[in-house]
DNA sequence: ACCTTAAAGCAAAATCATTGCGTCTAGCGA
DNA sequence: TCGCTAGACGCAATGATTTTGCTTTAAGGT
């Protein structure tokens, strides 16, 4: 059971809002590693002990918050063909992820996580844009790879890079692993 | 600068072979949630400036004892072809890494790595280890991929599901890994 | 409208993190 | 070998955070 599954309405959702909108702001105000949560509650109006009975810490809220800023807004673009859409998508997901904002989005919504189910919320989001794209390839009379082929061979080892590795990387890498699935695809 | 980087001889190693004993004694007493840097100072019989000096925080000590667990104790068996070589790696590093234990020490490995080193390190030995795997083919006469590659198509796979979709790993999935990445070699 | 109960507030107590200062010792050059 | 010196540690005071018992509020159901 995920920390959004609260009442939906009234005071919890409240003060679940002020909350996400207090970290938010002081992270870009005051820089992410002087958050606290004393601080938090403060901006959020409310008391620590709501937040530490809520959340148990600062890093399952900050996994929290991380979870709905690596959300996508926006579906994939369509280039009318599925090794654009792909190259594209693969390109802007390493644009996004290996920034050190991303980074530090990636790695907070890791920590706070005993049980993993935010970072399964994170995977399942790109699956889900990988979906969509590939759905549309389907539908034009293209051949697609599995959706799990490409999270193992585009999505995994750009994370793994970004993660364990971040130096080099960059639009090639990307470019190269999304023609390499596609490339296997038919022969 | 990595935090091994201390005087090598002396005071100084003493406390920090005492602590990172007293981590591990800890861990294993009590569970890895419930450390603390007083806990842990009061077994290493240190004050808890000395670690708080030395390692910054909490996070940043169980990421130095993560990453010295994470390191291969051995080198990959030899079983006298690629194939057979690079399957059993794959399972065994799959079936430590995947592990609660595992899974514990990848993400405390992460966590407390501002600048990346200590993850980078965990990096460098599957490669290195890969590397050991690859060299004694080549010396076979077998035709091999690159070390990266293994990376991209065997590493990277198994850690993106470790730390992002910890259900249903097992030993079939690194073997098809495996057989992927050299079915590909030579056609 | 009342009742039930999860969630929030409040405040005290405990624990943890930080810092200044004095002491010790490993490593180095004479 | 014998001091030097600088880095590392211990100690203790201070400040901040975390935890906890109890009370109060308000959402959702009857």
């Amino acid at each position: 059971m995920s920390r959004q599954m609260v009442r939906p309405g009234g005071r919890s959702a409240r003060v679940q809002a002020s909350v996400h909108a207090a970290v938010r702001e002081l992270a870009s105000e005051v820089g992410r590693d002087a958050l606290t949560v004393p601080l938090i509650a403060r901006r959020a109006g409310v008391t620590p002990s709501t937040i530490y009975r809520r959340w148990g810490d600062l890093q399952e809220l900050l996994s929290d918050v991380a979870v709905e800023r690596l959300r996508p807004d926006t579906a994939p673009n369509d280039h009318g063909a599925l090794s654009s859409d792909l190259t594209a998508w693969a390109e802007q997901f390493l644009d996004e992820m290996a920034s050190p904002t991303g980074r530090a989005y990636i790695r907070d919504a890791l920590l706070g996580d005993p049980d993993g189910s935010n970072a399964g919320q994170c995977s399942a989001y790109a699956a889900e844009q990988i979906g969509l794209v590939l759905t549309r390839a389907t539908e034009r009379g293209e051949r697609t790879p599995e959706v799990e082929t490409v999270i193992d061979r585009v999505v995994a080892p750009m994370m793994y890079r970004i993660l364990f590795r971040p130096d080099g990387l960059d639009a090639t890498y990307a470019r190269r692993l999304a023609a390499e699935v596609l490339g296997q695809t038919g022969p």
